[in-house]
DNA sequence: GACAAGAGAAGACATTTGTCTGTCAATCGT
DNA sequence: ACGATTGACAGACAAATGTCTTCTCTTGTC
């Protein structure tokens, strides 16, 4: 079964390789024409090339919109969706939606959720480095304005956004830090925003590769 | 349209979105060609899309690859070059190469290397906890077979591979743990080599988005 | 040997898409 | 008023690209 893992294992090796190439270069920015693939793989008819694909396609490796120029997709449900998201160096209040526009630069995630959904954000501060998030990290933030009790949530209080962990108590929101120096938040319910839910942590130990 | 009052210019903020709408279409898989913008603005002829896609080159919004079926791309330094690479979830002497024929996953990174010069691997055990490289934590490594002090690395000892950090010392390879539980490894020389080097740190707080 | 299936090749055609030239209207500064 | 500039429109051409038909060759099966 060519599921999840997405590869061809039973295979030779050049529809796999065909694969790789294909994939690669949607991942880079444009998938390849047929004759693109036909010149890689030194088909010397385009037909050749194109039959490998249409077998890809059949076999639900990729997917395709006919009559397109570059149509190959990487399928929605099997393998990897790989969206890139904005990251953004700082949120402030209402600001999010513009800040969007003007992103220091893209992380590229492998998530369900679309790309709307989702949005990447700088961490400041070292309030969660018990919980080993330290600062300059990038988290993947999934949007949402409410969350559950213990989940890494960015929440918007006066106006900056901030990495805590969320504790609900006595209907009330609570956001603790993880790392003694720093006091537990209890704000009050109009002066605190949930903005999302962090599904991803990252840490760049060199080459930023994403910060503009 | 002479607007009538303090309306904004027709222009006004036109060529933005219209730079939003490309980069969308761009992060969504398939750069749009110059008919889609200008069905989708309501231009009435090719040429009007054209003139913004062209100031938008010139205004080093966006890059063009002349000629050539959806050529429009993000322009270098928005972090573009995405490629998957293996996730592997354990590594023996040897068995390097042959196991990223049969990964675990794709995980998706932004990087300047190649696709080959790059792997994932999923940690095991914390000795790297106060490095905030908690277990099931997914390193990027770059493969090298040599590094700098005090750069993190995966090394091959006794067949299995750990993440440390590494310290030359007199020569010496020292693989220090963060962790006061665990004691640094000072291999003989022939009893160690070193797989890469660590360049990022990535953690999956929810759902796999890591294992497909 | 006959046959089918599969990969490759050659050439052609159709559509999509990039590009160009010329014209017009509105705006702006002098 | 005048020219310069910009945005838009119309129509056409050319290159890129998808698609098709037909042929050869090999391999495996009966």
């Amino acid at each position: 079964m060519h599921a999840a893992g997405g590869l061809p294992s039973r295979t030779d090796g050049r529809k796999r390789r065909i694969f790789l190439f294909v994939r690669d270069r949607i991942l880079a920015g444009s998938p390849p024409t047929t004759r693109e693939v036909q010149e890689h793989f030194g088909f010397r008819a385009v037909q050749s090339a194109r039959r490998h694909l249409e077998a890809l396609v059949r076999d639900g490796l990729l997917d395709k919109e006919p009559g397109t120029a570059r149509g190959y997709r990487l399928p929605a449900g099997s393998g990897h969706p790989t969206v890139l998201i904005p990251l953004v160096g700082r949120v402030q209040a209402g600001a999010l939606t513009t800040a969007v526009e003007d992103p220091e630069g893209f992380v590229a995630v492998q998530s369900s959720a679309g790309r709307s959904e989702l949005f990447a954000l700088r961490v400041r501060g070292d309030s969660m480095r018990d919980a080993a998030i330290l600062p300059g990290d990038v988290v993947v933030v999934h949007r949402q304005d409410s969350a559950r009790s213990g989940d890494v949530v960015v929440a918007l209080v006066e106006d900056e956004a901030t990495v805590k962990r969320l504790k609900v108590r006595a209907g009330r929101i609570e956001l603790h830090p993880a790392n003694p120096a720093f006091d537990p938040i209890t704000p009050a319910p109009d002066e605190v925003r949930i903005l999302g839910k962090v599904v991803e942590v990252r840490r760049y130990l060199e080459g930023p590769a994403s910060a503009g």
